[in-house]
DNA sequence: CGGGAGTCTTGACATACGTCAAAGCGGATG
DNA sequence: CATCCGCTTTGACGTATGTCAAGACTCCCG
């Protein structure tokens, strides 16, 4: 288990590598009961888990490796074992803004493969990752053989469209201030009255992810302050809750 | 073929009627052999389709009629025959923003159905509309039946995740004007020199679905015209569209 | 033909947010 | 332990875009 950082961090630290693979290889019967108890493949039973996985590969990748650009050919998907990867759309000017941030348990690149057959979107690792590429070809096979798949698939789908829905709603219709303070309980479990949310990643990519500058994100961290949010290190604490929800309906998308 | 429009235009011009169905009924031949021919449900043969529409109903609504609200339970879609709906999200202060607008041949709210069963969004029709109303039950029971339409259900799923993906990022990296732009441009067929595009609808809900005011929109209209957009009436033309192209594409999502 | 209501435009103004620049801060590396 | 580099914060400033308000245009309907 203790095998994920030995890749030796080799040579050039110049620029994002496109393609790393640093320790490729077939998967391990623990990886794939690991795969087994994500949602989005609890419908599979294990031979059509072996089906789906069969020309799978396991791969260590590094941060800043790119997975695959927008506008690539959509040939395969991604199981996020650990490490995160962001997803984002780029400018012609080189500029760039998070989608999503991709975390272990989740997939990415999935749609694509059903849509025109290109990426929508990049892909990079932000954070060391293990990886599992899985072929296009045996995931199209697998949702022909298992329907409860292709049903777990389309919930998954729809709740990338409700997620991006809202995004758009917030974007539109919210301030800098009460886009973070939505961030920040979105974090929260249910029913808490005060909770403490650790940043899993920089700032500058949760301010991109946002749809604002970096400098905005200080800001506004600073005039959530004036309702009850403290912001330590790298965690931050919000003392009411409720506070902080009021703060942000005042223009909220209601759910 | 001409029986839309005589619904009488009747009474109550009063707000949002919340439900309407002036001539509800089963759908005749003629309107199952056009839904055979969208996209969407081209994999379906007769007895599929026929399986699918069991339970449809046709119905006509005016201008205004609110279809269903965000949050309300997704217990079925709907099938666009004319006129034109736009999906919308609000904020508890009652200001909305549109999503997207929904034209004949297009389905909505399908989506919601495989997520948590609520719809993300409202949807409200903005021309008088002819919509086929499909009860999830028997959309689900066509699913598990037949494997093409699955895929594309899939593929209109992940298209509609493209479009999504291509919005957050003209909102978070385009100016009002290269929004403007790019939609104009989306309007234009391939390969097309010059170009004439008729606005479907009010400015006031294209700007909107552009993320930005009517005055907002009005400006970037006139600075357009710099760039060779001349506005009339309720059509534009493009002069140049390669020019128009370069100007948005100087922070353009490329595809 | 003449209101009248809503849409669209234009203007003046306010402000949220991005940009540029400089100064802490923190973790890596030697 | 010292240094450096990138992240973060803070400040000063400019500007894009929203807001408010008034006028122009269009389409209905009497």
């Amino acid at each position: 288990m203790a095998q994920g950082e030995n890749g030796q961090m080799s040579a050039d630290g110049m620029g994002p590598t496109t393609v790393v693979g640093m320790e490729d290889g077939a998967l391990t019967p623990e990886i794939l009961e690991r795969i087994r108890t994500l949602p989005l493949f609890a419908g599979l039973d294990r031979t059509g888990l072996a089906g789906l996985l069969g020309g799978a590969e396991l791969c260590s990748v590094e941060r800043d490796a790119v997975m695959f650009r927008q506008g690539e050919p959509a040939d395969r998907f991604y199981i996020v074992l650990s490490g995160r990867v962001v997803l984002l759309v780029m400018d012609n000017a080189a500029r760039e803004s998070v989608i999503e941030v991709v975390k272990p348990g989740d997939t990415f690149g999935e749609e694509a493969i059903f849509d025109h057959g290109l990426f929508p979107f990049g892909a990079r690792v932000i954070e060391p990752a293990r990886l599992v590429h899985v072929p296009a070809a045996s995931f199209l096979a697998s949702l022909a053989t298992d329907f409860k798949f292709v049903m777990m698939m389309l919930a998954s789908m729809s709740a990338h469209l409700r997620f991006l829905v809202r995004q758009v709603g917030e974007l539109k219709l919210k301030t800098t201030e009460q886009r973070l303070g939505s961030y920040l309980l979105a974090q929260t479990l249910e029913g808490q009255a005060s909770a403490t949310v650790l940043l899993p990643y920089d700032k500058k990519i949760l301010a991109s992810q946002l749809g604002m500058t970096p400098e905005s994100l200080s800001r506004a961290l600073a005039k959530l302050r004036d309702v009850g949010v403290s912001s330590g290190n790298s965690s931050l604490t919000i003392a009411d809750v409720a506070r902080l929800r009021a703060f942000c309906r005042e223009s909220d998308i209601s759910e």
